[in-house]
DNA sequence: CTGAAAGCGCTTACAG
DNA sequence: CTGAAAGCGCTTACAG
């Protein structure tokens, strides 16, 4: 049997009641400052540590935040579970990782967010049916849907100006005098896919030109298969708008594999920054995401929440810019 | 205030009393059908779920696994974390996921995952101080160290037979009548490049062949700037063995940027297989490691030292494999 | 098979 | 400022 240390044992030890070592260890609290001493002695010498989940049951609050994400693949995201551990850390909170398959979050996901009743919950790549919605407001439980915008108010979300991004990519092709372009899209049921579009389809629209559309899927491989079948339709376009970085490395491999010069015979501008971005192999130009200010709005939301449970939401949306490199 | 649902509340619209509420949702209890059926329809009506909290304060057992992790920037590392999850979630654990900065884990990360008496800790790349290991034992929790080989055989670790991997490497490159080689070293202080030195050393030692060794750090920028080195240096190796494959793919686009062909002008080898390697701008030969096995071998040790604690360790190395392409 | 009761390790009114 | 005591929501011997 394995023994662990109580306030108990700390309280006999340092011949005081158990209540007064609760109080050492618990923040707000108020204990003099001589009991105090004596208290930390017999706990060090212990190796007291106070038990999280006696703690979280009697306070029915914890210090645990759940963080669902699916696309490990694309390195956006590991960048941003980093920065979310980084940041929590620093406000003592730590990271349940749900890694959901489905482009759903399963039931059983939402099951164990409520059973560690987490402090809060932050969504990335994935989509939330209303019903689990509901249940995380019930409970009071602060949701942020992070590089996802809603259709409704209903919870607080995160993301780059994607609108803006979009019609800003447009007058920078436009502004160079290319007038034949194309649009390669990531899963049709992101925001972040539909915005990006429709931000760069108005400006298109409104200086009557007109764009082709292809669709794909946030994957390298899916941006090298389009851009094959882009080649292999021949007619190809002065400047593609690749929706995510990933996907436009994977177009930029197949314009090589194709021998297609690229600022020279098409020009292609990505989405994100990533790491490999700035790679020689690749010298993307491409529109940043500002994840350090989208991480620390989060941040900030679920812990205002956190404190004080309001229910407010809001759609943040963050302003990139566009990073020249070398595909433009 | 949020009012939880609690199995003293099923009890009373079930008519059975709180313990029989408890040992329906609480595996290997017995209860009969008849009872179950009325407590799972009440239980459903008001929606209870059983608190963990209370449920871990009791058993003082968790279906929590620590993984702590530094290296994000690395796609190997996501890579293993999903698997990990999905794993996991299999067995009904969940997984707290730990950031370190530094290459040792902080002692405020141990903290925390003593904090949340986890039921394991799985450690990847990182270096743990003997004395954090001790808390681990007193405590009798479990830990595996994935990826690196330890000295002692104090704790349990999982990785690439890295000795076999680098002989291997040595003998392809030999057996092509290469004979001037150079390695490209990842962190000095992890055993993985030190083991896949080792092999690969000992093979030329034994067929009196040289090889130059070049210091490097495991990124992308490390292998960028040691493959400009070498160039810059003149004298260009036949055969480059690169101690992963992100410092290879930094490697390739460093001699890319210099016009020297490969394989026509040198051969390159990387470690890993991450997605990257098979993509068309990289096409990279390298040692496959099998993560899959790897994972098995770590989720499965874990289990059984979660049903009984022995602290038995041992050192296993699971065997990877060349894998082909068009850098050799 | 089921219920009453003790107890896990804490926090927090309530007195003193 | 401090202690005795209740109680958070469970599991689990112990009777019946």
């Amino acid at each position: 049997m394995k023994h662990t240390v109580t306030a108990k044992d700390v309280a006999k030890l340092a011949g005081v009641s158990q209540s007064s070592v609760s109080r050492v260890f618990f923040e707000g609290a108020k204990v003099s400052e001589k009991t105090r001493a004596k208290i930390m002695a017999a706990a060090e010498e212990l190796g007291y540590r106070p038990n999280e989940f006696a703690r979280s049951l009697i306070t029915n609050r914890t210090k645990i935040i759940g963080i669902v994400m699916k696309g490990v693949h694309n390195p956006f995201y590991p960048q941003v579970l980093k920065q979310f551990a980084a940041a929590f850390k620093e406000k003592g909170y730590s990271i349940l990782f749900v890694h959901t398959n489905n482009d759903e979050i399963e039931a059983e996901d939402v099951e164990t967010l409520l059973n560690y009743n987490v402090a809060g919950v932050i969504i990335t790549d994935a989509v939330m049916a209303l019903k689990v919605g509901e249940e995380f407001k019930k409970n009071k439980i602060p949701v942020v849907f992070f590089n996802r915008k809603l259709n409704s108010e209903e919870f607080y979300s995160v993301s780059c100006n994607n609108l803006d991004a979009g019609r800003k990519v447009a007058e920078y092709f436009f502004d160079r005098g290319i007038s034949e372009m194309a649009y390669i899209a990531g899963d049709a049921d992101t925001s972040t896919s539909r915005d990006r579009q429709k931000g760069f389809q108005e400006v298109l629209k409104q200086k009557k030109a007109r764009y082709r559309h292809y669709s794909s899927d946030y994957t390298y491989n899916g941006g090298f298969k389009t851009a094959m079948r882009m080649v292999a339709e021949g007619d190809m376009p002065s400047a593609i708008f690749v929706a995510n970085d990933i996907m436009a490395l994977g177009v930029l491999d197949a314009l090589k594999a194709n021998s297609i010069r690229v600022p020279g015979q098409t020009k292609v501008i990505g989405f994100d920054n990533i790491e490999m971005a700035s790679w020689p192999a690749y010298q993307l130009t491409t529109w940043e995401q500002p994840i350090d200010k989208m991480v620390h709005a989060t941040v900030a939301y679920l812990l205002e929440e956190i404190a004080e449970y309001t229910g407010a939401a809001e759609t943040l949306e963050v302003d990139g810019r566009l990073i020249e490199r070398a595909t433009t």
